[in-house]
DNA sequence: CGTTTGCTTGATACGTATCAAAGTTGGTGG
DNA sequence: CCACCAACTTTGATACGTATCAAGCAAACG
């Protein structure tokens, strides 16, 4: 796979994203020293479940993956973050290490600022905590799901659930079906459904026979819309 | 068992919990109107699932199950909020209905601000708003390690970790152990553990038979502390 | 071209749900 | 005070979903 060029965003492009859409010009010129674009390869980590809660990431392009290790070496993810989320926030906000470390599932570029400036920008600017707790508040929405459906839901359903939510953030509509442009793995999706690979592999393997999903380059491709909704809604 | 007599707590009880901590004389006497104190029932719902979001509650005494009702019939605790922490934040937010419903397990007084109160509070004093992402950090925190237990750990020691934390949060020492205050139905703990009635017994049988809890008067306690953290942190 | 990494399939074991039925408890009204 | 009722608890038998262990296969890579 050819590597491919990619701009580096300017730090101008965070201004239009929560929550620094609410500075006038004079504030935003104050608070954006300091600020700085990281960029991320796919596969990298911005942190480590544990680390010290050095920064607070804004999302500008690309995908993570929010990341529980256990100590038998399964991982957990969490949620799947996307462009305008923000990443790191309970650990700086609390000072406390990192709960969960960060994944880049795809070529990322992020705003990092750093604990110290984020903490004297929300004292300096305290309206600026609205797009936090709406960021919280979407992550407290979706962990809420996602233990309902741990609790009530089979590996099928769960991973029919999360295929047509990862369809919603980084699909592409093609002749033959949505397309989820994310390079995963099974285990990734394994992962993401609290399951094994071999149960997550086997699962696939049965839709894709029914023509319900398919992988293609190793991306995978929804043939079937609305077969997969009604396996994720069957409510028995 | 006669009913006790309880004392209506003062709105001015309020005034001494995050967020109203931060305001000042003047502006606390502006924002207390309108504020009510209400009581509820153990058992009592304060609102449930899809009602459209009156109301912020603010807990000045008691607890409060957040549960969510599969259409299959079973329920799920989210988690369980004690005096200090707010109900109904997601829905008051972001002014959809409320995605769980609220559940005294005891006694409870709460504050209640108005929706459009509270979104009125949080402009006029944005410093309000980190109680708030306080509050919501602790609940993504919670769900996360739920999440990560749902996933890795088998009943038993879902169960020995549940109990470890209803101790903490409304434990009460006597001479033969750690006795829960709250008034739990077996079906209440397989809730809060996202199993069922009859596995939550028979794992609390067993851990009764062998010293580690008993129930007392309806009332769970633990005996044997130390053998509960040892099972809640087996990593295998 | 061999080596690693990810994918796949099979056989088996184990934990938990489910269904069924009976026992216990606390509260109610006669 | 007793009888009754409803809600909660308990135990047993069985079925099912998924983890686990094992082994082979395919594709990517240096």
């Amino acid at each position: 796979m050819p590597t491919k060029r990619v701009k580096t965003a300017s730090i101008e492009l965070a201004r239009k994203v929560p929550p620094f859409t609410v500075l006038s010009s004079e504030e935003w010129a104050e608070v954006r020293t300091g600020l700085h674009v990281r960029k991320y390869e796919e596969g990298a980590f911005l942190f480590f479940e544990g680390d010290p809660p050095a920064a607070l990431y804004l999302i500008l392009e690309g995908h993570i993956a929010l990341v529980r290790h256990s100590p038998e070496g399964r991982d957990i993810v969490l949620d799947v973050m996307r462009p305008g989320n923000m990443v790191g926030e309970l650990a700086v906000f609390e000072g406390v290490p990192y709960s969960a470390s960060a994944k880049a599932l795809d070529h990322v570029q992020v705003v990092a600022i750093p604990r110290d400036k984020f903490l004297h920008m929300l004292r300096r600017y305290p309206r600026m905590a609205t797009a936090v707790i709406y960021d919280l508040t979407r992550r407290v929405r979706h962990l809420s799901d996602l233990v309902q459906s741990l609790v009530i839901e089979r590996v099928e359903q769960r991973l029919a659930r999360i295929l047509l939510r990862l369809a919603k953030i980084s699909g592409e509509r093609t002749e033959d079906g949505w397309v989820i442009t994310l390079p995963l793995t099974r285990q990734d999706l394994a992962d993401m459904a609290g399951t094994t690979v071999e149960t997550a592999i086997r699962t696939l393997s049965r839709m894709r026979k029914e023509g319900i999903v398919d992988t293609v380059h190793g991306r995978i491709v929804i043939r079937d819309a609305e077969r997969l909704s009604r396996i994720a809604e069957t409510s028995e």
